[in-house]
DNA sequence: AAATTAAACGTAAATTAAACGTTTAACTAA
DNA sequence: TTAGTTAAACGTTTAATTTACGTTTAATTT
């Protein structure tokens, strides 16, 4: 790139990355956001989306991946753009545009730790905070995204851990869709896609029966995807 | 907003948004998009979609809508975001990110006569010429997106006149999709809708008997949309 | 051994989608 | 004026999917 840009009767503007991250807490059957107290004025120490400003080395996937590995420590997660947000107004400091992305990871004990370090924490959709900026309008767009996508694509099972029951991906589901759903119908439509591999073992921790764990079979579902196959779930 | 802004150690960045605009040429029945010849270095000359730089004073949509207006002296049209490109090395000059929208209107005669003044021409999707940058990478994304809104949503008739008919929609939606569909089933399934108003009138352009027009009701399904109701067509 | 509880299984009815063939309206040419 | 032509409009049967429910099973507790 020139130091000298032929773009210099352009303005450029402040450009940040803001990421909604869910987790499904199996245990409370709860589906949870992550959020940090801000860091900088203005609004500094009120809830936030976890974001940062994007660095010129960086692409704005990049910067959305160090903030998502900076509050998880994960950097191998579903992760993906949600929308760019550009109003001129969104932040009363300066002109800042602010590209959301969306992510899905588990939520297991060691990930509920590690919230202390950085003044996080996770909070169920229906229990949000007011948050600062725009972000309520992103962590309600996150939500239908979710939504649309957990529809199309198997999305679920990275809220998941890669043991998991049935029961659990059906709550997950209810939660997800904020619906009851029929859980016969559930279980016939999820296991006739074939995409779940029944494993030997069952998890006791619901119930006295016991439910027998499954795992989601990704290469199947690449192949059929590649096939032009389309799965419709719930 | 202050002059001296407390961001002071985050480097602004380059901002631009580029319109994915697709017209329908009812008589010749093909979906096309709108292109320019670029007018800045590099690339200067090369095909490109229509776009500008953000100004600090205006909305990314409201930059976008500025773009749509010149180019094709509409305002009040079928206008989105696609997504934001945002990789490090999208443009070989310097870092600029772009936001991507994508609008659906009226390609008729006095439209196509329009774009001699910009340097501008319509292409069919099957012989578009190559583009700058990652801009081929952002019609693809809008086809795909177009797809899917045409599926959940009524968006088809931004593309068709106030007055349509049947015919005419059925060639669009195959031009949209790619595929060919059964004619018998689409009348069937769109009319079931409830959406279409017929009228008196004949289009007599396309055969002897002449095809009836229709008038889609928007109001109508704004009241069904509120209603929670989903329609899906095709 | 009986009671309890969540998990797992199954079927019939209703709805929707897919696959087709025929008739109609208006014009054109013999 | 009549037969031919062409796209538009209409309709039915079959297959597939979705919906709505009731019952059985496995393991634990009393």
């Amino acid at each position: 790139m020139n130091t000298v840009t032929s773009y210099s009767n352009a303005k450029p503007i402040f450009v940040a990355v803001d990421n909604v991250i869910f987790g499904f807490d199996v245990a409370a059957e709860r589906l949870k956001i992550l959020l940090f107290k801000r860091q900088i004025e203005p609004f500094k120490g009120r809830w936030s989306l976890v974001g940062s400003f994007v660095k010129p080395e960086e692409s704005t996937l990049s910067a959305s991946m160090r903030i998502l590995s900076k509050f998880t420590g994960l950097s191998d997660v579903f992760l993906e753009q949600l929308r760019c947000y550009g109003a001129v107004d969104r932040d009363p400091e300066d002109r800042v545009i602010s590209i959301a992305y969306y992510s899905l990871i588990q939520l297991d004990e060691p990930q509920k730790k590690l919230v202390e370090v950085h003044n996080a924490a996770w909070f169920e959709l229906q229990d949000l905070p007011n948050l600062v900026l725009d972000h309520e309008h992103m962590v309600e767009d996150a939500l239908a995204r979710l939504k649309e996508n957990a529809r199309r694509r198997p999305v679920g099972f990275n809220l998941l851990p890669a043991k998991f029951t049935l029961p659990q991906l059906f709550k997950l589901y209810q939660e997800i869709y904020q619906l009851p759903i029929d859980d016969r119908n559930f279980r016939k439509k999820i296991l006739a896609t074939g995409l779940l591999n029944k494993l030997g073992t069952k998890d006791k921790s619901g119930s006295k029966k016991g439910a027998f764990h499954y795992a989601f079979d990704r290469s199947k579902y690449i192949e059929l995807e590649m096939q032009g196959y389309h799965i419709e779930f719930h």
